[in-house]
Order: C-alpha cells, then sequence, then structure tokens
DNA sequence: TGTTTTGTTGAGCAGTCGTTCAACAAAGGG
DNA sequence: CCCTTTGTTGAACGACTGCTCAACAAAACA
C-alpha cells in the first residue's frame, strides 16, 4: 500500500484544537498549526485540505471529545442532578490561573459569521450536544423531585444554553473565577425555581 | 492654521464601527475601511495612527452612542423599569431580518483575548455601562415595589450582564428571534424572584 | 498675495498570508 | 529484489496585509 503517516491523528487535532481555541481562526496562521503539529505544511494539506479544513476537524474533535466528554461527566454522570448542573458551569472557570481561552464553540460561534460560514455546522452541532444534556439532566432532577415541572424542559434548556455562552464570553474575556461563582451560584437556582407568569 | 478635514468625524467613526461589528477586528483590512469611509489610507492614519487607533476610537464611539443610548432608552428612561429590562434584551434581535452583527462588545470580548488586548479597556467600559444601568434600573424597580430586595442589586446586576452577553452570542450565531423571545421572557423574571438559598 | 500650515492622495514597500509541488523517503506487494 | 503507493519535505508562489511618504491641494495667516 505504501508508507502510513507518521503521526496520531487524535493527538495532532488536540495540539491544533488548542491553538484554534486560544487564538480563533482569522488570527492563526498554518505557519502557527506547522509549530504546533510538528508538521510542514504538504502533510497538512495532503490530509485536511486546507486551513479550513483543520479547522472543520479540529472543531468535531472539540465536540466529541471535549464537550461531550464535559457533558457526561457533569450533566450524565452526577448526583444529585442539580449540583451536576452547578459543577458544568463552574468546571469552565475552575481551571488554571493563566489566561482561560474559553469554549471553542462560544469563539466559533462569534467569529464564524465574519466569514462564510466556516463551522458554522460543527457550532449548531456542538450547542446541540449541550442543550440535550441540558435537557436529559432536567428531565432527571424532575424524576428526582429536585425540581418543580411547571416549566417545560424544552425552555429551561434553551436559557441555560444562552446563559452559559454568557459565562464562556466572561470567562474569555478575562473576568476572576470568583466573580464567575458568585454569578452562576446564585443565577443557576433562580433560573430553575421560576414558575410561568 | 490650515486646511480642515473633509470628513465628518462622528460620521466616519458610524461607518468604521459598522464594518467592524459586522467582520470583527481581524478580519477586516484596511482596504475595507477604505471603502466604507471613502478615505485613502494617509488620511485614516493620519488620524488614527494605525488600525488598531481606528478601531479603539470606533469602539469608543459604540459605548458612547450605540451602548449608552440604548442604557438611557431602555433602562432609565422606560416604565415602568422592568418593562424596559424586557425592551432593553428584545431590542437586541428585533430589527430587520438580515443577518444581525450582534454586539461590538460582546464580539470584541470574545475576540480581544487573541490579540494583544486591543480593545481590552474599551470593552470593559462598555460593560460596565451597561451593568451600571442595570444597577440603576434595578433599584428603580426596588423603589417602585415591583421587585423584591432579597438580593443585592450588585448581584443581580451582574447575573443580567452575563446572561446579556449569551444572549448576544445566540443573537449573532443567528438564532431565530422568535426562540430569542421566549428565552428572554421567562428567564428575565426567573433571574429577578430568586430569593438567596 | 505670498507664505505657512495642514489635509489628501495613491503608488508602492516590506512582510505575511494560505497554498502548491517537484523531489525525496519509507513502507507493502510482487 | 524492484515496483508501486503513499507520506513527507520545504522552497517558493502570487495575493494580500498593514502601513509609509513624497508630491500635491486647499485653507488660514501675514
Amino acid at each position: 500500500m505504501g508508507r502510513r503517516p507518521t503521526w496520531n491523528e487524535p493527538e495532532l487535532l488536540r495540539s491544533v484544537m488548542a491553538v484554534f481555541r486560544r487564538k480563533g481562526f482569522a488570527h492563526t496562521s498554518v505557519r502557527d498549526l506547522e509549530e504546533a503539529t510538528g508538521l510542514h505544511p504538504g502533510s497538512l494539506y495532503k490530509a485536511y485540505g486546507n486551513k479550513e479544513g483543520l479547522f472543520t476537524a479540529a472543531l468535531a474533535a472539540y465536540n466529541e471529545q471535549v464537550a461531550a466528554r464535559r457533558v457526561r461527566t457533569h450533566l450524565d454522570e452526577t448526583e444529585p442532578p442539580l449540583r451536576g448542573l452547578h459543577t458544568f458551569f463552574v468546571s469552565t472557570f475552575d481551571s488554571g490561573e493563566e489566561a482561560n481561552p474559553g469554549c471553542l464553540l462560544t469563539n466559533t460561534a462569534v467569529e464564524a459569521p465574519a466569514l462564510a460560514g466556516v463551522g458554522r455546522d460543527g457550532v449548531a452541532a456542538g450547542l446541540e450536544l449541550i442543550e440535550a444534556g441540558f435537557r436529559r439532566l432536567l428531565e432527571r432532577a424532575v424524576t428526582a423531585g429536585d425540581l418543580a415541572a411547571s416549566t417545560p424542559t424544552d425552555q429551561r434548556a434553551a436559557e441555560l444554553l444562552a446563559f452559559y455562552q454568557g459565562v464562556l464570553v466572561l470567562v474569555r474575556f478575562g473576568t476572576p473565577p470568583a466573580r464567575l461563582a458568585g454569578i452562576v451560584a446564585h443565577a443557576l437556582p433562580a433560573l430553575l425555581t421560576q414558575e410561568a407568569h
């Protein structure tokens, strides 16, 4: 058949993902990606076609690995459900003290409209992944009796997604974790206990 | 003294602002700005030093004109206060049906960390402008008896700012206005009626 | 009316961008 | 072993980037 790649795809995409997450699509040059991956442009272009292809692959990897994993850990596997919801939010800003790059989905949702829809589908898929996680968690909470069924789950999940995006904007901008913790700790119960009006 | 500028600054900054808002800092070329303003590069650089200076000026103009004006109209001059809060949020997505460029502050908050703090101060000032508007409105609502004083105003204002940023991410990504209206209509009362837990 | 001052012009610079490709290296099939 | 297939290399390309500046134009002074 011929020679096989000298690199490992998941690992490569993890490096690429990290650069895009920190610098965004526009500010990331192919030279940056060469440095991050240790590969030369010919190899990258042979495997992914162009910079946009590499970004699309990295975004898909972000969804399947980073986002889906966090949804599973906090929204699906933490008890009680409402505690998992809280740790899901807190996990976005309680990491080390260096500059937090925020969420690749949020960053791309803001940047994508500037270019011709680069990554639009990936962002839509990622947001739906998270929103679906919210819906499953809310159903569990209602079943467990921790949450009144006064408001439809779909409605609550949509509100949580919006609030989540807002928190991630502040995370990326550099808002101190202590301040974010205060916001999340109070707003989360508030968003859940309201009856329709 | 010598010749005077042939252009009018507020109008020029309005054009520049529109381009940056739609395309972001990185995706906007100096040629784009020439086209938008009708000026040639020499004039732009004489007046603003470089692309970053032009961006800083446009962001300041956005704060002083667009943001401050909306804060005044909805948060300070609409009665009853809680109705003003609602229209403040709705006004971000009820405009025409073309692609909504979102908020220059939100977009810049996400893009800024990628470059060396371009516009960081302007974003911080703009966010504070909005948060202060929330605080004044909440105080008015408490005084009018429309809102229980169970939660400190500062706390509520910070939560509203976070939620506001999230709505603007979804606005920019292209979420349908009807969906955003549903989110805002229910989440806003929810964020305000919660007692501390 | 000179003279000075300041805004305007636009061709063009040096650098970076995303991308290509001919030459080469390594692996499997025969 | 040779041959085919496929991955790797990195110099180099044209396009575009932010930006400069010498020449020019017009307004305010004297």
